[in-house]
DNA sequence: CGTCCATATCGAGACTTGTCAATATCTATC
DNA sequence: GATAGATATTGACAAGTCTCGATATGGACG
């Protein structure tokens, strides 16, 4: 994957693995983890888990704070709203469905099409 | 990326690139979008349009329709909703914040912690 | 049928990512 | 300070991904 500079993409990045969707998905249903309890929860090492927790954190996924031997990590609601703003985006609001149906429809780009 | 029969994984990782990011927007602006406008408006070449058009649509987020020598994209909806269905998990519902917070939490798997 | 054009597929190369074992860092406690 | 436990970092490897050039496929039209 080429590097991306795009936040959206890093947050949508960030999503795009069975693990962090599952550390992400305990997060919102617990609130709060330890991250000595994902390990179990997703099937992986301890070296994995603390890379997948640091992938969330840099994309702006999740908050780690640190309570005595424990590091407790939550959900940044800013990156669920970010979240929720791109599935609006991305909602189809056809400019003109029925213009490009209307069977005269040709490509933007369409040079010798007449 | 480990390979994932998640279909949410699919749908996600579909999402996490930037061309076919740039995709999805301009299909959700435009609402259908001939294959071949895509190379100008993504600075990628053909056969790349067409690589990142077939993710897409095998993760569900587009349709192909041909007509004569084009072939129309289009969003679809369900994928949208899917998409929509996904923040609304992640959006942080924490069961018991005050618990977490109140001074003696603890790992679920703490063993010596007592 | 043959040509033109749009799109898809194939093969290869550079790069990124997920995972682990080993090790380091940091905190609490004795 | 020394020890024990939790978390992070490092180094390495297998596997996946993005991109492209070359080529194949398939419809439109003369």
């Amino acid at each position: 994957m080429k590097r991306s500079t795009d936040p959206d993409v890093r947050l949508l990045q960030a999503t795009a693995d069975p693990t962090r969707l599952s550390i992400l998905r305990e997060l919102s249903v617990e609130g709060e983890v330890c991250a000595c309890d994902f390990s179990d929860c997703c099937g992986v090492g301890q070296p994995t888990v603390s890379h997948h927790l640091r992938v969330l954190r840099e994309a702006g996924w999740v908050t780690a704070e640190r309570r005595g031997t424990w590091i407790w990590y939550a959900i940044r609601p800013e990156a669920v709203a970010r979240f929720r703003d791109l599935a609006g985006e991305l909602a189809a609001g056809p400019a003109r469905p029925a213009a490009a149906l209307s069977g005269v429809a040709r490509p933007l780009t369409a040079g010798r099409a007449e």
